[in-house]
DNA sequence: TTGACAAATGCAAGTAACTTGCATATACTT
DNA sequence: AAGTATATGCAAGTTACTTGCATTTGTCAA
């Protein structure tokens, strides 16, 4: 008896054409498992711990090839690397603690006003944003 | 008798008790100049042009004295790099043509409200955001 | 079930942005 | 004008990421 995770997620690479393959099947579920964005090395380390060891060259291909078939997006938190999640994950902003680091989600986006007014002022077409907040979680900021 | 920017410039180090090197006037000379955020290199292509050649590892020292000291401020557009401009301009934001890549200022921010809302809600503190906008400008939206 | 072939992976090497160590050169102080 | 701290250049190192090429592995058709 397969997993229902699992299932799931070799569907999602059916869905996408891609080979269902362990590394691939490892950064799915290391995806689901995450509850914050994650970079390159916390999935190789993480596939590691569950004995299934990739290369670190694959998981850039991989994240590369999900990217590109709208399974995950890349997060830049200007950290000098590129993190990932879910694509599908309802529209949201990160709020990083800029002394523990912890990712939390910003739900609702007060933005679109300010991208319309864009469009108004410079006669050209606002197609997406990035807004990250910086700051100090509740738990370091007292 | 000093032309007044070079004067300003001057000035600006001083201020900073930073040595006036010809390098930094170039840097700073060059800030004025652009009407964008500029990278590294474009500084260096700037100064070679002017007579003034410096390495890049010059450069890029200098850049982080500046910002060390309050008078730059490192942009990070997504594009594997950071640029630079006056951090002592009024608060504003970038939209960013995906197509020629013109960066231009947006002023006017809405984002505080949703500051507000996130320390509520996470019980943290928000001491600062970026945020940019992408899309296509005036001439190449048609 | 098997065998062929395209696609995925690993390894080594390459790249781009940025940093660091150290020797030399230069700006500022007196 | 000289001494000294600071700035610069050069070479090498680092980190995130990419690329080329040989090998392995999924998948699909027979």
């Amino acid at each position: 008896m397969k997993s229902t995770i699992k299932h799931d997620c070799r569907d999602e690479l059916h869905n996408a054409k891609l080979r269902v393959t362990p590394a691939r099947l490892g950064v799915l579920a290391m995806l689901e498992h995450a509850d914050m964005p994650v970079d390159v090395s916390m999935i190789t380390d993480y596939l590691k711990k569950q004995k299934i060891p990739v290369n670190e060259v694959t998981v850039f291909r991989i994240l590369n090839t999900f990217t590109d078939k709208g399974i995950t997006k890349p997060i830049q938190l200007n950290e000098g690397k590129l993190r990932y999640e879910y694509a599908n994950k309802a529209k949201h902003h990160h709020f990083i603690c800029e002394k523990c680091k912890t990712i939390t989600d910003v739900e609702g986006c007060t933005v679109e006003a300010l991208e319309r007014q864009i469009e108004k002022t410079s006669g050209g077409k606002v197609t997406r944003h990035s807004l990250e907040f910086f700051g100090l979680c509740r738990r370091c900021v007292s």
